[in-house]
RNA sequence: CGGGGCGUGGCGAAGCCUGGUAUCGCACCCGCUUUGGGAGCGGGAGGUCGCCGGUUCGAAUCCGGCCGCCCCGACCA
């Protein structure tokens, strides 16, 4: 699909009487997120499958609007757009080892030779840079292209805010060194803060998890929103996704110290609250005790205050490896009885999550049945390695500030892949001295139907959508009233040529119906201006500009309306 | 993958329990009226009730199987 060069967009004739806009009245009984209601009602995106969307013509021009802003800003650093097939024969996936993937569509040709649809495009740019650079003259590099990817998502959800086959842009950055991909990360971090400027989102960059690609740093781009699948974390200065977060923990009173462990009998008890009120403690006097195999098969006792809660991915992390929660046959046979473990007299190593204090006592299982123990000293009562592995909770701070978390949708990712690709590919350079070296990768993607709907899900009313002025499908809709012929028809007509003329993308309303349904389809659409051509204003000598968001009206004399528009459209945010 | 729900003209719903000629609102077509917040009156078109099979004189309705879609969780390279 060859992008609108600027000013092509604006020049094509835009009369709602003669364009394909379908907007519903009600939304779709199925939909729950606000930007899956709006995109269907206000005519932009229809479904054809699970997680499978068309973008009717106003939608992609949205679509298309923050297809340039990425294309501009990738361009000014640097970077070159090309365009790979998402067809693809499976070897070099087997090569990665991604072939495996279940989320990768996979397919036979005629000839039954193995294929695969592509989820991102690292296999094949690392194959043509493998095959044609050859010299550390030939680095950095920065190649682009904006292509379909597939996904089979086992759960697509909320309009276009996850779907099997979107639209991405994804650049790769090749260098020699590991001080080379900083710099290529770094100008991506210039690239993406504006583009998400650009876009109007309201947005954040946030530490993200390297995930089992490895890598050696990552942030997300999150615009937060309800819709959001991910929670950030933040402070000032602060932001991370919950996932990984880090904080200092909120302080809990623990009881006076014992010179040893006393036992006390908490028949039935084996949860963290039951036993919190039998004691008579607040629940972050406890120790909450989670057991982990290994996959080497071995056991770990992880233990994170009783009000915390041990983060997968941050456990994930600090073992280095995978792990599954070990089962109850497992527990009882090792430890104890479920309900009541706890680390004293545990036979295997001990990872102690680094918001309990060192030197106090806590109230933890017994590995009895119906015991617990209080005054439990870590260090004292039990050997232990520290880690950070809880998730972190509201209300913790970070350098003093406390943090607050939000709901947020991923809309671009950033990842230094380091040399996983190059590698198996074989990607790699001589360099000075004649000797072969990996290529040090990068990669980073930004989803535009994404940054859609989270602008969607971030500007909107019960009117409709309230686009910002960057990426909203038009800059101004001219509402008519009265009916061909009509003297209100006349000036609409004038004022959408003379508009356009000033190179401001206008859609017209020149429909046969009430002001009541233009209104709504307006504001439904959410162009950021709304001049509407009246009788009432038109004897004044005037004529009336809604902004959209707010909703605030002004009149504007017809004598020089045009410019007097263009110039608050500048404007608008 | 686990749990829950739904499938009836373009959209939204009722009817299903208790089997008997498919209903309502909006949208659509024609005519007249109306034009600053989703208009009024009159006339009209449009549906294999997701699919296949079974029970029955008769199935949107009961039974079985399948397909599709949504939501929560898991997952999300």
């Amino acid at each position: 699909m060859p992008p609108d060069q600027p000013g092509t967009l604006r020049r094509r004739m835009t009369r709602l009487s003669s364009y394909f806009l379908p907007t519903e009245r009600e939304p779709p009984a199925d939909a729950e997120a606000i930007s899956h209601k709006l995109m269907v009602r206000a005519g932009l995106i229809r479904q054809v499958g699970s997680g499978l969307w068309t973008w009717l013509p106003a939608g992609w021009r949205v679509h298309q609007r923050i297809v340039e802003i990425v294309r501009e800003e990738m361009n000014a650093i640097g970077a070159h757009e090309m365009l790979m097939p998402v067809l693809q024969p499976a070897e070099p996936w087997r090569r990665t080892g991604r072939y495996a993937i279940e989320e990768l569509f996979k397919l036979k040709d005629r000839r039954s030779a193995d294929m695969v649809l592509a989820m991102t495009h690292e296999e094949i740019i690392t194959g043509h840079v493998a095959a044609s650079v050859r010299s550390y003259r030939d680095l950095p590099l920065i190649l682009y292209h904006f292509q379909v990817k597939e996904r089979d998502e086992p759960r697509p959800r909320a309009g276009v805010l996850r779907t099997r086959e979107f639209v991405m842009k994804d650049s790769y950055s090749f260098d020699r060194d590991r001080e080379g991909l900083d710099r290529s990360y770094a100008k991506h971090v210039q690239a993406y803060d504006r583009m998400f400027d650009r876009c109007g989102l309201r947005w954040y960059r946030v530490e993200a998890d390297v995930g089992m690609m490895g890598g050696f740093g990552a942030h997300e781009y999150m615009a937060p929103c309800a819709a959001g699948e991910n929670e950030v974390a933040l402070a000032p200065g602060y932001a991370a996704n919950l996932e990984v977060a880090s904080a200092d923990p909120q302080p809990v009173s623990l009881p006076s110290r014992l010179d040893a462990p006393e036992e006390v009998h908490t028949p039935g008890m084996t949860t963290i609250d039951t036993v919190a009120s039998a004691v008579g403690l607040p629940a972050g006097a406890l120790l909450k005790a989670y057991p982990v195999i290994l996959d080497g098969d071995d056991m770990r006792l992880v233990c994170v205050r009783g009000d915390h809660k041990v983060s997968e991915i941050k456990l994930g992390l600090a073992l280095g490896g995978g792990f599954r929660p070990a089962r109850p046959e497992e527990v009882e046979a090792r430890l104890g009885p479920p309900g009541f473990i706890g680390p004293v007299g545990a036979e295997m190593p001990i990872l102690l999550d680094q918001a309990v204090d060192g030197g106090a006592g806590y109230v933890t299982g017994a590995n009895r049945p119906d015991l617990h123990l209080r005054g439990v000293e870590p260090g004292r009562d039990f050997p232990y390695e520290r880690v950070d592995v809880r998730t972190v909770v509201a209300g913790d701070t970070v350098g003093g500030a406390a943090i607050t978390i939000e709901a947020a949708i991923e809309v671009g990712n950033i990842f230094k892949l380091g040399t996983r690709f190059s590698e198996p590919l074989g990607a790699t350079y001589l360099d000075e001295s004649g000797r072969e070296q990996l290529i040090w990768m990068g990669s980073y993607g930004f989803g535009p139907a994404r940054a859609a709907a989270a602008a969607v899900e971030q500007y909107n009313d019960e009117h409709g959508i309230a686009w910002p002025r960057a990426i909203a499908p038009f800059d101004v809709e001219v509402v008519a009233l009265g009916r061909e012929g009509s003297d209100e028809r006349e000036l609409g007509d004038r004022l959408y040529r003379e508009l356009k003329d000033l190179g401001l993308a206008v859609l017209y309303d020149d429909r046969d119906a009430g002001p009541g349904e233009k209104f709504a389809d307006a504001e439904l659409l959410g162009c950021p201006a709304r001049v509407t051509v009246g009788r009432r204003a038109l004897a004044a000598g005037e004529i009336e500009v809604q902004i959209r968001r707010g909703r605030a009206t002004r009149t504007v004399p017809i004598e020089g309306a045009t410019e007097a528009v263009a110039e608050l459209w500048q404007e608008l945010p």
